[in-house]
DNA sequence: AAATCACCCTGCTCGC
DNA sequence: TGCGAGCAGGGTGATT
């Protein structure tokens, strides 16, 4: 799921339900996802109060009043799942991960719920991870992009550091095609497999051209593409494949609005249909990953 | 150093 | 209907 428009789309819906909050309890499932939790994970969030977010890429920060920052990345097939407690403000933990609410009713926690707070104010937010290829940390709020995930990341796609002469030069010298180089986070942050197909097929880009052939009249063309795909994605919620995208379990519509993407045999947009020689959309695989193009409009 | 590759894990879809 | 193969939005660490 998670690409930057999911993960900025998701932290607005726990931004919505978690800032301002003091957070009454929490509880994790099993010991860590990728890496452990780290020492204390559940104790250190309890009593705190939520003061912020912060999205770098596709890594959410959520900022706390104890100094410390949660971190949190969604993986694969993460999610966060917010829904009021029922009944009652109060629940607590009980064995085997169960909570239960002031009249007793159980709330076991869902499949692959591996984290779960609660707030003073009655809402429950569960992170949900069936890959279990996600991440959590916390960190120093004072030196939060020193961290080790997020130091030597690129820069924000939507913010004024990504430019045609940042990309350039990014990009210059590399023997890596485009597609490979735009999934590097170290290159710009918070694209993935979705966004760059959809960016470079904007930007009449192959993605097997390389890296370094890029900078100039491609750079420019590819700088408005990326900004332009990921904002729009974020407007329309981000996309859904299969797995619910937003806390309150609102579908993202963007996967509507794919050009490319997963479309493999379908018309491409921009060609006029068979005996233009456009052959509709196609599906290769680059560093082992499906990338979706058309080998007609983009060069 | 830069670039590839195997791997982490579960669930779903497709073809037989 | 069951079963195995292949594939999936991610990133890391080891290896070339």
């Amino acid at each position: 799921m998670p690409e930057l428009p999911e993960v900025e789309t998701v932290m607005r819906g726990l931004r919505a339900v978690l800032e301002g909050r003091r957070i009454a309890r929490a509880a994790t499932m099993r010991e860590g996802l990728r890496w452990p939790f780290p020492e204390g994970l559940a104790r250190r969030l309890t009593g705190a109060t939520v003061l912020g977010f912060r999205r770098r890429g596709k890594y959410m920060l959520v900022r706390l009043d104890t100094g410390e920052s949660l971190l949190i990345h969604l993986g694969m097939s993460g999610r966060m799942v917010a829904r009021p407690l029922a009944g009652a403000a109060i629940s607590w933990m009980g064995p085997n991960g169960v909570f239960s609410d002031a009249r007793g009713h159980n709330q076991p926690p869902e499949a692959h719920e591996h984290l779960v707070m609660e707030t003073e104010d009655g809402t429950r937010v569960g992170f949900v991870d069936p890959r279990r290829f996600g991440s959590v940390d916390l960190l120093p709020t004072a030196v939060e992009d020193a961290h080790k995930l997020l130091a030597g990341m690129g820069p924000e796609p939507l913010e004024d550091g990504f430019t045609v002469a940042s990309l350039s030069g990014a990009l210059a010298g590399k023997a890596t095609p485009i597609k490979a180089a735009l999934l590097d986070q170290r290159v710009v942050a918070g694209l993935g497999n979705i966004y760059v197909a959809e960016a470079l097929f904007r930007a009449r880009i192959s993605p097997r051209r390389l890296a370094g052939t890029i900078p100039g009249a491609r750079a420019v063309r590819l700088v408005p593409a990326v900004k332009a795909v990921l904002e729009e994605a974020i407007g329309a919620g981000g996309s859904s494949l299969r797995d619910y995208v937003r806390a309150d379990g609102e579908l993202g519509r963007f996967q509507d609005r794919f050009s490319v993407y997963d479309r493999e045999g379908q018309p491409c947009p921009l060609c006029p249909g068979p005996g233009s020689g456009c052959a509709g959309v196609s599906r290769i695989v680059q560093s082992g990953r499906s990338t979706f193009y058309c080998a007609r409009t983009q060069r």
